[in-house]
DNA sequence: TTCACTGCAAACCTTTTGCAATTCT
DNA sequence: AGAATTGCAAAAGGTTTGCAGTGAA
Protein backbone atom coordinates (compact mmCIF):
# COMPACT_ATOMS: atom_id res chain seq x y z
CA UNK A 1 0.00 0.00 0.00
CA UNK A 2 1.26 3.48 -0.25
CA UNK A 3 2.77 6.03 2.32
CA UNK A 4 0.04 8.25 2.72
CA UNK A 5 0.77 11.50 4.21
CA UNK A 6 -2.09 13.49 5.81
CA UNK A 7 -0.93 17.45 5.00
CA UNK A 8 -2.84 19.45 7.48
CA UNK A 9 -3.51 22.88 6.78
CA UNK A 10 -0.29 24.98 5.98
CA UNK A 11 2.08 23.79 8.67
CA UNK A 12 4.73 26.41 9.33
CA UNK A 13 7.48 24.06 10.24
CA UNK A 14 10.35 23.37 7.96
CA UNK A 15 13.57 21.02 8.21
CA UNK A 16 14.72 23.19 4.68
CA UNK A 17 15.38 19.67 3.48
CA UNK A 18 13.40 21.18 0.45
CA UNK A 19 14.84 23.80 0.15
CA UNK A 20 18.10 22.77 0.29
CA UNK A 21 17.83 19.80 -2.24
CA UNK A 22 15.90 22.28 -4.28
CA UNK A 23 18.95 24.32 -4.38
CA UNK A 24 21.21 21.69 -5.47
CA UNK A 25 19.61 20.71 -8.51
CA UNK A 26 19.00 24.27 -10.23
CA UNK A 27 22.80 24.73 -9.51
CA UNK A 28 23.58 21.30 -10.46
CA UNK A 29 21.78 22.04 -13.65
CA UNK A 30 23.32 25.71 -14.22
CA UNK A 31 20.35 28.12 -13.20
CA UNK A 32 20.93 30.81 -11.52
CA UNK A 33 19.93 31.18 -7.75
CA UNK A 34 18.44 34.50 -7.74
CA UNK A 35 16.55 35.88 -5.05
CA UNK A 36 13.25 35.40 -6.41
CA UNK A 37 14.10 32.13 -6.79
CA UNK A 38 15.05 31.55 -3.68
CA UNK A 39 11.71 33.47 -2.50
CA UNK A 40 9.76 31.16 -4.03
CA UNK A 41 11.27 28.15 -2.89
CA UNK A 42 12.03 29.04 0.65
CA UNK A 43 7.85 29.91 0.23
CA UNK A 44 6.80 26.47 -1.04
CA UNK A 45 9.13 24.65 1.71
CA UNK A 46 6.64 25.87 4.34
CA UNK A 47 3.22 25.37 2.27
CA UNK A 48 1.90 21.81 3.05
CA UNK A 49 -1.03 23.08 0.35
CA UNK A 50 -1.15 23.39 -3.04
CA UNK A 51 -1.18 27.72 -4.02
CA UNK A 52 -1.96 29.48 -6.94
CA UNK A 53 0.67 31.93 -8.56
CA UNK A 54 -1.10 34.75 -7.43
CA UNK A 55 -1.10 33.47 -4.16
CA UNK A 56 2.63 33.20 -4.47
CA UNK A 57 2.83 36.24 -5.20
CA UNK A 58 0.29 37.65 -2.39
CA UNK A 59 2.66 36.02 0.11
CA UNK A 60 5.64 37.64 -0.91
CA UNK A 61 4.67 40.93 -0.58
CA UNK A 62 2.70 40.89 2.63
CA UNK A 63 6.68 39.65 3.63
CA UNK A 64 7.69 43.05 2.18
CA UNK A 65 9.56 40.21 -0.21
CA UNK A 66 7.60 41.42 -3.85
CA UNK A 67 8.37 39.36 -7.07
CA UNK A 68 6.36 40.26 -10.05
CA UNK A 69 3.97 37.62 -11.33
CA UNK A 70 5.27 37.08 -14.64
CA UNK A 71 8.25 35.90 -12.27
CA UNK A 72 6.39 34.08 -10.13
CA UNK A 73 5.05 32.42 -13.46
CA UNK A 74 8.61 31.96 -14.78
CA UNK A 75 10.19 30.13 -11.89
CA UNK A 76 6.91 28.01 -11.28
CA UNK A 77 7.42 27.03 -14.91
CA UNK A 78 11.59 25.99 -14.06
CA UNK A 79 10.85 24.30 -11.03
CA UNK A 80 7.92 22.63 -12.80
CA UNK A 81 10.15 21.69 -15.80
CA UNK A 82 12.71 20.06 -13.49
CA UNK A 83 10.86 18.12 -11.05
CA UNK A 84 11.10 20.39 -7.94
CA UNK A 85 7.36 21.28 -7.91
CA UNK A 86 4.01 19.13 -8.93
CA UNK A 87 1.06 21.19 -10.67
CA UNK A 88 -2.72 20.50 -9.80
CA UNK A 89 -4.30 19.67 -13.50
CA UNK A 90 -7.81 20.75 -12.28
CA UNK A 91 -6.69 24.01 -10.43
CA UNK A 92 -3.52 24.83 -11.96
CA UNK A 93 -2.26 25.09 -8.20
CA UNK A 94 1.31 23.50 -7.28
CA UNK A 95 3.21 21.76 -4.23
CA UNK A 96 6.44 21.47 -3.49
CA UNK A 97 7.56 17.55 -4.18
CA UNK A 98 8.63 15.51 -1.78
CA UNK A 99 12.38 15.03 -3.06
CA UNK A 100 13.75 12.73 -0.36
CA UNK A 101 11.10 9.88 -1.88
CA UNK A 102 13.76 8.11 -4.53
CA UNK A 103 11.87 6.08 -6.76
CA UNK A 104 8.13 5.69 -7.55
CA UNK A 105 5.93 4.11 -9.81
CA UNK A 106 9.24 1.36 -10.28
CA UNK A 107 10.65 4.78 -12.41
CA UNK A 108 13.92 5.78 -10.40
CA UNK A 109 14.35 9.18 -12.16
CA UNK A 110 13.31 12.07 -9.46
CA UNK A 111 11.06 13.70 -12.22
CA UNK A 112 8.87 11.03 -12.53
CA UNK A 113 7.76 10.73 -9.17
CA UNK A 114 4.24 10.85 -8.51
CA UNK A 115 1.30 11.21 -6.09
CA UNK A 116 -2.02 11.13 -6.09
CA UNK A 117 -4.24 14.04 -5.18
CA UNK A 118 -7.21 13.40 -2.76
CA UNK A 119 -9.04 16.89 -3.45
CA UNK A 120 -11.35 18.29 -0.96
CA UNK A 121 -14.85 19.21 -2.53
CA UNK A 122 -16.27 21.62 0.40
CA UNK A 123 -13.15 22.99 2.18
CA UNK A 124 -10.43 22.09 -0.80
CA UNK A 125 -8.00 20.79 1.40
CA UNK A 126 -5.40 18.27 -0.89
CA UNK A 127 -3.87 14.99 0.75
CA UNK A 128 -1.12 13.54 -0.99
CA UNK A 129 -0.80 9.89 -1.68
CA UNK A 130 2.66 8.31 -3.31
CA UNK A 131 1.75 6.64 -5.81
CA UNK A 132 1.31 2.81 -5.06
CA UNK A 133 3.10 0.50 -7.85
CA UNK A 134 -0.21 -0.99 -8.25
CA UNK A 135 -1.31 1.60 -10.18
CA UNK A 136 2.04 2.56 -11.81
CA UNK A 137 1.75 -0.93 -13.13
CA UNK A 138 -1.68 -0.80 -14.08
CA UNK A 139 -1.27 2.51 -15.91
CA UNK A 140 1.82 1.35 -17.78
CA UNK A 141 -0.65 -2.32 -18.68
CA UNK A 142 -3.51 -0.14 -20.20
CA UNK A 143 -1.00 1.48 -22.24
CA UNK A 144 0.71 -1.37 -23.34
CA UNK A 145 -2.46 -2.15 -25.07
CA UNK A 146 -2.88 1.07 -26.82
CA UNK A 147 0.95 1.40 -27.48
CA UNK A 148 1.15 4.52 -25.91
CA UNK A 149 4.69 5.37 -24.34
CA UNK A 150 3.43 7.02 -20.91
CA UNK A 151 6.02 9.79 -19.60
CA UNK A 152 3.99 11.24 -16.81
CA UNK A 153 0.38 10.40 -15.28
CA UNK A 154 -2.12 12.49 -13.04
CA UNK A 155 -4.85 11.11 -10.58
CA UNK A 156 -7.30 13.70 -9.16
CA UNK A 157 -9.78 12.00 -6.96
CA UNK A 158 -12.88 14.44 -5.82
CA UNK A 159 -14.89 14.43 -2.70
CA UNK A 160 -15.06 14.56 0.84
CA UNK A 161 -12.21 14.37 3.11
CA UNK A 162 -12.33 13.22 6.53
CA UNK A 163 -12.78 16.36 8.49
CA UNK A 164 -16.05 17.17 6.25
CA UNK A 165 -17.68 14.09 6.33
CA UNK B 1 -9.23 -5.66 -18.64
CA UNK B 2 -10.52 -2.41 -19.71
CA UNK B 3 -11.91 -2.23 -22.78
CA UNK B 4 -9.98 -0.06 -25.24
CA UNK B 5 -11.41 2.27 -28.12
CA UNK B 6 -9.18 3.81 -30.25
CA UNK B 7 -10.83 7.67 -31.09
CA UNK B 8 -9.05 8.13 -34.28
CA UNK B 9 -9.37 11.64 -35.63
CA UNK B 10 -13.45 13.28 -35.72
CA UNK B 11 -14.60 10.50 -37.34
CA UNK B 12 -17.98 12.08 -39.19
CA UNK B 13 -19.66 8.90 -38.89
CA UNK B 14 -22.43 9.03 -36.40
CA UNK B 15 -25.57 6.73 -35.52
CA UNK B 16 -27.09 9.80 -33.47
CA UNK B 17 -27.20 7.31 -30.92
CA UNK B 18 -25.46 9.77 -28.89
CA UNK B 19 -27.48 12.58 -29.58
CA UNK B 20 -30.49 10.81 -28.58
CA UNK B 21 -29.81 9.35 -25.06
CA UNK B 22 -28.52 12.81 -24.66
CA UNK B 23 -32.24 14.49 -25.80
CA UNK B 24 -33.81 11.57 -23.24
CA UNK B 25 -31.78 12.82 -20.42
CA UNK B 26 -32.40 16.13 -21.00
CA UNK B 27 -35.83 15.68 -21.40
CA UNK B 28 -36.23 13.75 -18.19
CA UNK B 29 -34.52 15.71 -16.07
CA UNK B 30 -37.08 18.78 -17.19
CA UNK B 31 -34.55 20.71 -19.57
CA UNK B 32 -35.74 21.96 -22.57
CA UNK B 33 -34.27 21.08 -26.05
CA UNK B 34 -33.30 24.17 -27.28
CA UNK B 35 -31.76 24.89 -30.59
CA UNK B 36 -28.37 25.69 -29.36
CA UNK B 37 -28.38 22.88 -27.30
CA UNK B 38 -29.30 20.44 -30.68
CA UNK B 39 -26.42 22.36 -32.49
CA UNK B 40 -23.93 21.47 -29.26
CA UNK B 41 -25.32 17.88 -28.85
CA UNK B 42 -25.03 17.03 -32.62
CA UNK B 43 -21.97 18.50 -33.04
CA UNK B 44 -20.52 16.79 -30.17
CA UNK B 45 -21.81 13.33 -31.53
CA UNK B 46 -19.75 13.58 -34.38
CA UNK B 47 -16.43 14.04 -32.70
CA UNK B 48 -14.65 11.88 -31.61
CA UNK B 49 -11.99 14.14 -30.30
CA UNK B 50 -12.11 16.26 -27.32
CA UNK B 51 -12.61 20.49 -28.27
CA UNK B 52 -12.58 23.06 -26.38
CA UNK B 53 -15.90 25.72 -25.80
CA UNK B 54 -14.21 27.85 -28.58
CA UNK B 55 -14.15 25.55 -31.16
CA UNK B 56 -17.48 24.39 -30.85
CA UNK B 57 -18.46 28.29 -31.30
CA UNK B 58 -16.07 28.24 -34.67
CA UNK B 59 -17.77 24.96 -35.76
CA UNK B 60 -21.25 25.82 -35.36
CA UNK B 61 -20.31 29.27 -36.99
CA UNK B 62 -18.56 27.84 -39.93
CA UNK B 63 -21.90 24.93 -39.82
CA UNK B 64 -24.02 28.54 -40.22
CA UNK B 65 -25.77 27.41 -36.94
CA UNK B 66 -23.59 30.18 -34.57
CA UNK B 67 -24.18 29.70 -30.76
CA UNK B 68 -22.93 32.76 -28.67
CA UNK B 69 -19.80 31.87 -26.39
CA UNK B 70 -21.08 32.38 -23.22
CA UNK B 71 -23.91 30.20 -24.39
CA UNK B 72 -21.94 27.43 -25.23
CA UNK B 73 -20.42 27.40 -21.78
CA UNK B 74 -23.39 27.06 -20.35
CA UNK B 75 -24.11 24.53 -22.29
CA UNK B 76 -21.77 22.47 -21.42
CA UNK B 77 -21.92 23.59 -17.98
CA UNK B 78 -25.49 21.55 -17.93
CA UNK B 79 -24.31 18.67 -19.75
CA UNK B 80 -21.49 18.15 -17.61
CA UNK B 81 -23.41 18.15 -14.92
CA UNK B 82 -25.66 15.71 -16.18
CA UNK B 83 -23.13 13.14 -17.10
CA UNK B 84 -23.45 13.83 -21.02
CA UNK B 85 -20.34 15.11 -21.77
CA UNK B 86 -16.42 14.84 -19.58
CA UNK B 87 -14.17 17.44 -19.42
CA UNK B 88 -10.50 16.77 -19.59
CA UNK B 89 -8.57 18.83 -16.54
CA UNK B 90 -5.30 19.64 -18.30
CA UNK B 91 -6.93 21.21 -21.22
CA UNK B 92 -10.46 22.22 -20.54
CA UNK B 93 -11.65 20.27 -23.62
CA UNK B 94 -14.60 18.47 -23.74
CA UNK B 95 -15.80 15.14 -25.01
CA UNK B 96 -18.79 13.30 -25.55
CA UNK B 97 -19.61 10.45 -23.13
CA UNK B 98 -20.39 6.61 -23.84
CA UNK B 99 -23.62 6.44 -22.55
CA UNK B 100 -24.16 3.10 -24.05
CA UNK B 101 -22.39 1.66 -20.85
CA UNK B 102 -24.18 0.59 -18.06
CA UNK B 103 -21.86 0.25 -15.83
CA UNK B 104 -18.10 1.32 -14.52
CA UNK B 105 -16.19 1.44 -11.51
CA UNK B 106 -18.60 -1.09 -9.90
CA UNK B 107 -21.15 1.87 -9.94
CA UNK B 108 -23.96 1.35 -11.74
CA UNK B 109 -25.08 5.19 -11.70
CA UNK B 110 -24.46 6.87 -15.11
CA UNK B 111 -23.17 10.02 -14.04
CA UNK B 112 -20.48 8.28 -12.45
CA UNK B 113 -18.97 6.26 -15.09
CA UNK B 114 -15.51 7.36 -15.94
CA UNK B 115 -12.65 6.84 -18.36
CA UNK B 116 -8.94 7.62 -18.17
CA UNK B 117 -7.77 9.43 -20.86
CA UNK B 118 -4.41 8.62 -22.97
CA UNK B 119 -3.01 12.34 -24.00
CA UNK B 120 -0.48 12.32 -26.95
CA UNK B 121 1.72 14.69 -25.99
CA UNK B 122 2.60 15.46 -30.08
CA UNK B 123 -0.50 15.06 -31.83
CA UNK B 124 -2.71 15.79 -29.12
CA UNK B 125 -4.68 12.67 -29.98
CA UNK B 126 -6.65 11.44 -27.09
CA UNK B 127 -7.24 7.89 -26.44
CA UNK B 128 -10.08 6.45 -24.02
CA UNK B 129 -9.94 3.64 -21.57
CA UNK B 130 -12.74 2.92 -19.40
CA UNK B 131 -11.47 2.98 -15.77
CA UNK B 132 -10.94 -0.78 -14.91
CA UNK B 133 -12.54 -2.02 -12.09
CA UNK B 134 -9.41 -2.93 -10.75
CA UNK B 135 -8.53 0.67 -10.85
CA UNK B 136 -11.23 2.14 -8.85
CA UNK B 137 -11.10 -0.52 -6.27
CA UNK B 138 -7.39 0.97 -5.63
CA UNK B 139 -8.80 4.63 -5.39
CA UNK B 140 -11.16 3.64 -3.28
CA UNK B 141 -8.58 1.48 -0.90
CA UNK B 142 -6.76 4.45 -0.73
CA UNK B 143 -9.63 7.07 -0.25
CA UNK B 144 -10.67 4.53 2.51
CA UNK B 145 -7.48 5.00 4.59
CA UNK B 146 -7.84 9.10 4.79
CA UNK B 147 -10.99 8.40 5.35
CA UNK B 148 -12.29 9.94 2.43
CA UNK B 149 -15.76 9.68 0.50
CA UNK B 150 -14.72 9.77 -3.40
CA UNK B 151 -17.34 11.39 -5.85
CA UNK B 152 -15.12 11.50 -9.01
CA UNK B 153 -11.96 10.43 -9.89
CA UNK B 154 -10.16 11.66 -12.78
CA UNK B 155 -6.49 9.55 -14.42
CA UNK B 156 -5.09 11.80 -17.15
CA UNK B 157 -1.68 10.10 -18.85
CA UNK B 158 0.49 11.94 -20.77
CA UNK B 159 3.21 10.28 -23.17
CA UNK B 160 3.24 9.32 -27.33
CA UNK B 161 0.62 7.65 -28.53
CA UNK B 162 1.00 4.51 -31.14
CA UNK B 163 1.24 7.08 -34.24
CA UNK B 164 3.83 9.25 -33.00
CA UNK B 165 5.93 6.59 -31.28
C1' DT C 1 31.95 41.02 -18.33
C1' DT C 2 28.44 38.30 -19.87
C1' DC C 3 24.35 36.01 -20.22
C1' DA C 4 20.50 34.46 -17.56
C1' DC C 5 16.98 36.41 -15.31
C1' DT C 6 13.71 39.97 -13.66
C1' DG C 7 10.27 43.68 -13.87
C1' DC C 8 7.12 46.38 -16.38
C1' DA C 9 3.69 47.13 -19.93
C1' DA C 10 0.60 45.22 -22.67
C1' DA C 11 -1.74 41.80 -25.06
C1' DC C 12 -4.21 37.56 -25.17
C1' DC C 13 -7.21 33.87 -23.94
C1' DT C 14 -10.61 31.80 -21.01
C1' DT C 15 -14.42 32.11 -18.07
C1' DT C 16 -18.02 34.55 -15.51
C1' DT C 17 -21.81 37.94 -14.45
C1' DG C 18 -25.88 40.97 -15.16
C1' DC C 19 -29.74 41.97 -17.70
C1' DA C 20 -33.03 42.45 -21.35
C1' DA C 21 -34.98 39.76 -25.11
C1' DT C 22 -36.27 35.38 -26.75
C1' DT C 23 -38.33 30.78 -26.98
C1' DC C 24 -39.50 26.33 -25.37
C1' DT C 25 -43.28 23.80 -22.92
C1' DA D 1 -48.47 32.70 -19.96
C1' DG D 2 -44.53 31.65 -17.47
C1' DA D 3 -40.13 30.07 -16.64
C1' DA D 4 -35.96 28.60 -18.61
C1' DT D 5 -32.61 29.89 -21.75
C1' DT D 6 -30.16 32.78 -24.92
C1' DG D 7 -27.39 36.78 -26.65
C1' DC D 8 -24.96 40.86 -25.82
C1' DA D 9 -21.91 43.82 -23.21
C1' DA D 10 -18.69 44.01 -19.99
C1' DA D 11 -15.78 42.59 -16.45
C1' DA D 12 -12.82 39.47 -14.18
C1' DG D 13 -9.18 36.16 -13.99
C1' DG D 14 -5.28 33.70 -15.56
C1' DT D 15 -1.35 33.33 -18.60
C1' DT D 16 1.93 34.82 -22.09
C1' DT D 17 5.08 37.92 -24.85
C1' DG D 18 8.49 41.58 -25.88
C1' DC D 19 11.99 44.31 -24.36
C1' DA D 20 14.98 47.11 -21.63
C1' DG D 21 17.44 46.92 -17.32
C1' DT D 22 19.54 44.16 -13.57
C1' DG D 23 22.40 40.94 -11.20
C1' DA D 24 24.51 36.17 -10.40
C1' DA D 25 28.55 33.63 -11.75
Amino acid sequence: MASIQNSADSGRQTDSAYLKSAMDVLKRLGFRLTKPRLRVLTLLDTLAQPVSAYEIRDRLLAEQTPVDIVSVYRILECLEQNGLIHRLLSSGKVQKCQLEQETCCATPHQADHCHHLFICERCHTVNEVHCPLALGDLVRTMANTLGFRVSRHSVEVFGLCSACN
